[in-house]
DNA sequence: GCCATTTGTTGACATATCGCACGAATTGGC
DNA sequence: GCCAATTCGTGCGATATGTCAACAAATGGC
């Protein structure tokens, strides 16, 4: 089933900067044959997945069905929804909860109070794990080796001033958040945003998921994040791990 | 490359009722041999979209890039959601903008101001056309007769007791929406929701997406709500229209 | 306007896939 | 614990696909 694998590779090379591709741009990106390519996005428009024009393609908006059909499979999104919704009202600050794939964090649930974010985050967004408070969290789930092996496949392109960007120094905050159950982020995403980050853990005492809340770091610094919001993060989480019994 | 859809199906079959699946669900499903889905499925696994018990098979949030890269792909939502914000804090109700696939509106962009919907609504989520007032703005961009086509491919499943089924008496409706400039809907999609929905066009004036307002019926009858939100509904339709005019 | 380069398309051959059928393993009922 | 009924895994032949190369068309530089 080798067709199936390049076609999944042609649709993941359509991206915000690429949105209209030729043939010939989709053969170079996936490394195929262009004749091969040429079948792979004629077989999607023919399949309405894909739109041509004669010269470019384009995905339609059925690809989103591909997606979705997962979201919709995970019980956590709605299980978790109602009640980020209330921890974030009675915060007054963004709650969300991701899960780790590969080297990114995939946001499933968010519930936002104001627009810290110059970035629209919602299910489905996706951010690096190594400079966010949820993916440290998580990667601190894994074995240190599998860990370094993650950071070293993505890049560590410093997103701001303050982002870590060297694996040891990275690892460190990672076994930080092992040994304390929870890691603070102070602008390393995005300037003025700071976060605060637990696990959330399933009956068998895995991680499945993270829960977070980011904070203006004009309202609070970043070293205030635990006595303000560990709390009620740490009462969410217990309250998860509960329902989490049935999975 | 008919591995490539036959896999796609596979993905599809996927769905909140059916997160686990064993390789004869999937052959059921989608009417393959049942060692092609199982390759399928293999392959799936194989390349990270998947993961295999020995059982039963789960897709993975990998899944979920193939969706996003569409959404990602669409200048669309970025465009909107800052002017879509500001339009739900000045009138203090939820305002959504979507497009068509097939006899389906999909979100791609939305501000929620109350919770006055049971199920989540988020870019990506999917209701039915015919049943919703974006829907039957965007099908009365359409030809009658393909708007007759796609309404008869979709099950017209009432979803409240005030829902229309009837495929004319739909047509009615879309054909009112596309002399008036926008359609009404009195709690047909849930119970105690009503909403009012514009076109969005293009430079070319072509649909290209929908608008709209939701509010409880509790709040406001569906027949104020013309006179209630059409203002600023044509003013965000205006500002939208001029820019696309790049698209 | 011409030539060099790139791109899109088509045909032929080697190869991997599909669907069928069969045996092994699992499940479920009694 | 046994038997019936599914379900799973796997060869095999026919078929369709991927790759390669050559050709046609389009692009772009000068």
């Amino acid at each position: 089933m080798i067709g199936l694998a390049k076609g999944l590779a042609v649709i993941e090379t359509f991206t915000a900067e690429t949105p209209r591709q030729s043939i010939t741009e989709v053969a170079r990106r996936t490394g195929l044959d262009r004749a091969t390519a040429r079948r792979c996005l004629l077989t999607l428009a023919h399949h309405g997945y894909a739109e041509y024009d004669g010269k470019y393609f384009t995905l339609t908006p059925r690809v989103l069905r591909l997606g979705t059909a997962c979201l919709a499979t995970m019980p956590l999104p709605q299980l978790v929804q109602p009640l980020l919704d209330a921890l974030s009202e009675r915060i007054g600050q963004s709650s969300s909860v991701s899960i780790l794939d590969a080297d990114e964090i995939v946001y499933v649930a968010r519930a936002a109070q104001r627009k810290v974010f110059s970035i629209a985050l919602m299910p489905g967004s996706r951010l690096p794990a190594y400079c966010t408070s949820m993916g440290r969290v998580l990667l601190a789930a894994l074995p240190a080796q599998q860990v370094r092996e993650r950071l070293a496949r993505g890049d560590l392109a410093p997103r701001t001033p303050r982002t870590l960007t060297d694996i040891d120094a990275i690892m460190l905050e990672v076994d930080r958040a092992r040994t304390q159950g929870f890691a603070v982020i102070d602008q390393e995403v995005e300037c003025g945003l700071c976060s605060i980050a637990v696990p959330v853990h399933n009956a068998h005492g895995q991680t499945v998921a993270a829960l977070n809340v980011g904070v203006s770091a004009f309202d609070m610094p970043a070293r205030d994040l635990p006595v303000a919001f560990l709390p009620a993060l740490n009462q969410l989480q217990a309250r998860l791990a509960g329902m989490l019994r049935c999975l």
